[in-house]
DNA sequence: GCCAACGTTGGC
DNA sequence: GCCAACGTTGGC
């Protein structure tokens, strides 16, 4: 088992919309960086995963999520009305990859950046790194233990 | 709005 | 293959 976190602006596929969603999953799509796709293809039905708000007022771990469907091509390569649309890539061989992904829960307060910033187990993390853009990156268990611990306060 | 840190593109 | 220019991400 694996521990992952997901980065999104709240407008674009964050909390609103997995409250929306229910206890149906969504599709998470559009991720167009290497990195963060081999991540997202490396993600199994029994990873847990962390869902964080990027370059908006709160900026932190809002809630956790988990792997509704295993990795498979991202539709929206194919869209031509797709923002995510991507003429490069083929049916044959599909460039990027998207996963499902339903709400476990909300977290009652958001986990700020600055919080885990002061974390000795973040310490050098792409999280907490200036300027890094990664948008799905792997955690280790003690992390996702330090988050876990301070979402039940 | 600013700017640092990247990743990508394209000329050579 | 190098590297400058450019576009994007994302914190502040």
């Amino acid at each position: 088992m694996a521990y992952w976190l997901v980065k999104t602006e709240p407008a674009d596929g964050g909390l609103p919309a997995f409250h929306a969603a229910g206890a149906a999953s969504l599709v998470w799509d559009g991720v167009r960086n290497y990195q963060a796709r081999n991540f997202l293809r490396a993600m199994s039905l029994m990873d847990k995963v962390l869902l964080y708000h990027a370059s908006c007022a709160e900026i932190g771990v809002v809630g956790q999520l988990k792997v509704a469907r295993e990795p498979y091509p991202d539709p929206s390569q194919f869209d031509p009305n797709s923002p995510y649309f991507d003429s490069g890539s083929h049916q044959t061989q599909p460039r990027w990859t998207a996963v499902d992904l339903t709400l476990v829960r909300a977290f009652p307060e958001v986990i700020r950046l600055s919080t885990l910033k002061m974390m000795p187990v973040f310490t050098g993390s792409a999280l907490t790194r200036k300027g890094s853009r990664l948008s799905v990156l792997p955690m280790t268990e003690d992390q996702w233990r330090a988050v876990m611990a301070l979402s039940t306060i």
